[in-house]
DNA sequence: GCCAACGTTGGC
DNA sequence: GCCAACGTTGGC
C-alpha cells in the first residue's frame, strides 16, 4: 500500500466538492506535469492519499483512496496526459496545516515542504501515520 | 543540445 | 499583491 498527497487550490475543486462527489469519486484531472503524471502512473486502486488545500488554507483536510487506475484525461485530446480517479474517504477533525507540518523536524524530508509545487506527490509510511495523528484522524 | 525567456504556482 | 522557484518552450 502507497501513500501520497492530492493538492488542490480550494477555488477550482474543493474538498467540499470532493465528499459530495461521495463513493462515486471523481477524476484528478488537469494535471500537466510530467512528475506529477508518473505519480499516478504507479498509483493503485486502493492506494491512499492526503487531500491537501493550497493558497489561503495550506492544510491537509482530508483522505481519500484512489479508485480508479491510471486512464486518459478527459479534459484534453493530448494523449501524453494520464489522470487517476479518487473518492473521499474521511475529512481531518483538524486539518494540518503546512505551518504544522514545517514546525515538527520528523516531517522536515517532506515533499510539500521540499517541492511546494508538486501537485502530486508520494508520501511515506512515518510521514502518513504522524500526519493522521496530528490531525485527529484513525483509519 | 544548450540556455534564455517566459508562464505558472504557491508561500509569504 | 509580490516574488522566488520551478518547469516548459523555443531560438540558436
Amino acid at each position: 500500500m502507497a501513500y501520497w498527497l492530492f493538492k488542490s487550490e480550494p477555488n477550482t475543486w474543493s474538498w467540499d466538492q470532493q465528499v459530495a462527489k461521495g463513493a462515486a469519486g471523481e477524476e484528478w484531472d488537469g494535471i500537466r506535469n510530467y512528475q506529477a503524471r508518473n505519480f499516478m502512473r504507479e498509483m493503485k486502486v486502493g492506494d491512499l492519499g492526503f487531500f491537501y488545500h493550497s493558497m489561503k488554507e495550506k492544510a491537509v483536510v482530508g483522505v481519500i483512496e484512489v479508485s480508479a487506475k491510471i486512464h486518459p484525461d478527459s479534459t484534453t485530446d493530448d494523449p501524453r496526459w494520464e489522470c487517476v480517479d479518487i473518492r473521499a474517504v474521511g475529512s481531518f477533525p483538524n486539518p494540518v496545516t503546512l505551518g504544522d507540518i514545517k514546525s515538527d523536524p520528523r516531517l522536515s524530508e517532506m515533499v510539500l515542504v521540499k517541492n511546494s509545487r508538486l501537485s502530486v506527490q508520494p508520501v511515506t509510511d512515518d510521514e502518513w501515520k504522524i500526519i493522521c495523528e496530528m490531525g485527529g484522524y484513525s483509519e
